[in-house]
RNA sequence: GCUGCUGUAGCUCAGGGGUAGAGCACUCCCUUGGUAAGGGAGAGGUCCGGAGUUCGAAUCUCCGCAGCAGCACCA
């Protein structure tokens, strides 16, 4: 038999037999090795145990040890072991796939009856017996009729639909955890009881369409969690502990910053606390803008159908617009119009007023645009995703050749945006023309080109994501990472030659001729609504205290401190700091523990001390010390830290 | 929109075919207390909406509405 030369992590290579497995491999570096032995590292691949390997290569073998393959290996084998014990326990159920993602798995069924919490509970002490069994685990290469003929003799469709879609050269691998079988890529783990039977949790039942596609069959989507140990699995529900903490719903009805109810679903009812945070916000924005070179616009909400079919929207946005009719009382016919679900079609409105010259250009057009959008009921989510937002929206009108200066200048804008609130970090993605798309080939790579060198010019990190620009232009997303890691795509900027075009923006050249400007969509944050709810989640509603709703509370700790708290609270006020008293008739530890769970960031508490030497002792939220300091000194220093980052110098 | 679950006091939740419950919050009284809950009393509900079954429905059934999770959607 042919010899193969194996080389091994440490550089040593050795001779095997072609067709060696590397079970068999480890067995012969060390009889534990191999016991301890889950998965090989194969030129690079993830490898089974039992995959023979016929040519020289690198390899490694991999155990419990090495995370990676571990993980990929438990919540992979897991996911078969869970199919099977739902089989085992309703035969009937058909099997569809079940893939490893984030922190776990998921398996698709389909299955009349509906899975309860209460079989999670049967599932999941099944699969405990399944890995307590210690079934080995072995794999064969069927050929396509075989598979096929199998899964339609035991009725699973699906799985014949799976096979229809693998490419013809591949070869189909079955896979057997014990008496029950699965077609699978692998690799698998060697038998069920190298499993951690006490490091998986199944967390949910839900709906999912079959492959994806809304108009195809509904399964039932069983999610799991895995790790690789029980330490693991803890820190894990510990983290969503944590994450379900931070939930703006949540923290929103906590803080009293605002509401939401059945009489107008996906929109929100703002609180004084909440729309305090939102001003604040907008006037940040605004001042940011100006200092950009934009100018502000304001455009009707109420628009007639005649421009939204000129824009194109109502062809292609109509079911997710909000239409109005009004029944006027002289006119022939009723009059139809839509609630704007975008800015861009009265932007461009304005622009189109007066003749515009390239002197004019470019023009940045921004408007903290009110825009309606009819979302599907199942989108909704607090006031993350909603039916009614303002956008921090702009239109910048440009030629051509002025593109790659407006992208240089709006990713530092939006750096500088991200990194007042502590987004330091952020990354780029820049979506290429797609398949389907208008405009020509040379303003195509005019385009992407100028946006890549933009981005190139600010030094900022970006990757590439080919084809999934619009049809008319290529865009750039840019995401920030939270504070417990959740990634948030929240600013935008777009190439639009097409709107300019359909709705007739022009500008005379310097060579007397009118011209084509460009539209360059864009937004920072996205929409306050949504990215007030990032910033709360991002601070668990520890919000900064420029931005806190809340700022001060001056609190009396004996009556006789009572004028000395309304004089601290006016002076506040008067630099600008959002103070309130409390007087009332309640223990100082009660105020404090009151404030701090309100998540007020300084706490000023006066008592007989501090009225005879007219000091306030500082609290702030998060730190148990106190400390005493004059009232001049306090109210100048909290006036300072009132400010918003763009005004701190000066 | 689809599948499943949920809807009881301002909030968090228990209950459950026969007059509606708790804790916190709220109001009043006592208490002037030094940094995360001082004591007492009181008020508060169309049990999401509608229809049905029943002598009787908050409870059971059906139809809506809204919320939650996931999927699909986010031009």
């Amino acid at each position: 038999m042919a010899q193969i030369s194996l080389t091994f992590p440490d550089g040593n290579a050795r001779e095997f037999d072609a067709g060696v497995t590397p079970a068999e491999v480890a067995s012969a570096i060390a009889t534990s090795l191999g016991k301890k032995a889950i998965s090989a590292t194969v030129n690079g691949t993830h490898w089974d145990l039992q995959w023979p390997i016929t040519e020289d290569a690198s390899i490694a073998i991999n155990t419990m040890k090495d995370e990676e393959p571990a993980l990929e290996l438990i919540r992979h084998d897991l996911a078969h072991v869970m199919a099977r014990a739902v089989q085992e326990i309703w035969p009937d159920v058909k099997v569809t796939i079940g893939p490893v993602i984030q922190n776990g798995w998921y398996y698709d069924f389909d299955r009349e009856e509906p899975f309860t919490p209460e079989d999670l509970g049967e599932i999941e002490k099944k699969m405990k017996d399944i890995i307590n069994r210690r079934d080995p685990v072995t794999t064969e290469t069927w050929d396509r009729p075989r598979a096929i003929a199998h899964y339609e003799a035991n009725n699973e469709p699906y799985k014949v639909e799976l096979i229809d879609a693998i490419p013809g050269d591949e070869p189909l691998r079955m896979y057997w955890h014990g008496h029950w079988q699965d077609l699978c890529r692998g690799p698998h783990l060697q038998h069920t009881g190298q499993l951690p039977g006490d490091a998986f949790k199944l967390m949910s039942v839900a709906g999912a369409y079959w492959r994806g596609d809304s108009d195809r069959a509904m399964l039932q989507r069983i999610y799991g969690v895995a790790f690789r140990n029980r330490d693991g699995l803890k820190a894990h529900l510990h983290m969503l502990e944590q994450a379900a903490l931070r939930d703006h719903r949540k923290l929103g009805r906590e803080m009293n910053l605002f509401h939401m109810q059945e009489e107008a679903p996906g929109q929100i009812f703002w609180h004084p606390d909440g729309w305090r945070i939102y001003t604040t916000l907008q006037d940040y924005m605004r001042r940011k803008q100006y200092a950009g070179g934009y100018v502000e616009v304001n455009t009707p909400q109420v628009v007639d159908r005649k421009l939204w079919v000129e824009s194109g929207h109502w062809d292609k946005y109509q079911e997710h617009m909000f239409i109005v009719e009004v029944d006027e009382e002289h006119a022939r016919e009723k009059s139809i119009n839509a609630l704007k679900p975008m800015n861009c079609p009265c932007h461009v409105q304005v622009y189109n007023q007066g003749l515009k010259s390239y002197r004019d250009l470019p023009l940045r057009m921004a408007e903290f645009g009110s825009c309606n959008r009819y979302e599907p009921s199942g989108a909704l989510h607090g006031i993350m995703r909603v039916r009614g937002f303002t956008q921090d929206d702009a239109h910048i009108f440009c030629t051509a050749e002025q593109i790659e200066d407006e992208t240089a200048k709006f990713i530092e804008l939006l750096a500088s945006i991200y990194s007042d609130f502590g987004f330091d970090k952020f990354d780029i993605k820049l979506s290429t023309r797609p398949e389907k798309r208008v405009g020509t080939e040379e303003s195509w790579d005019q385009v992407e080109a100028a946006l890549e060198n933009a981005i190139k010019k600010t030094g900022q990190a970006y990757e590439i994501d080919p084809g999934e620009g619009a049809f008319y232009g290529p865009k750039l997303d840019f995401k920030l990472t939270d504070a417990i890691g959740r990634v948030w795509q929240c600013g935008t900027f777009q190439v639009d030659p097409n709107l300019p075009e359909r709705l007739g923006a022009t500008y005379v050249g310097e060579d007397g001729a009118k011209h084509r400007p460009y539209m360059l969509h864009r937004a920072t944050l996205g929409s306050f609504e949504r990215f007030i709810g990032i910033l709360i989640e991002n601070s668990a509603g520890k919000l900064p205290f420029w931005l806190a709703p809340r700022q001060v509370v001056v609190a009396s700790i004996v009556s006789d401190g009572d004028d000395l708290v309304h004089e601290v609270v006016g002076a506040l006020k008067d630099v600008g700091v959002w103070a309130e008293a409390d007087t009332r008739n309640e223990k100082i530890n009660y105020k404090v523990r009151e404030h701090s769970l309100a998540k007020v960031p300084v706490i000023l508490a006066i008592g007989g001390r501090e009225v005879e030497n007219r000091t306030v002792t500082v609290r702030r939220l998060g730190q148990k010390q106190t400390t005493t300091v004059s009232l001049d000194e306090i109210v100048a220093d909290l006036a300072i830290e009132a400010r918003p980052p763009d005004q701190k110098q000066s």
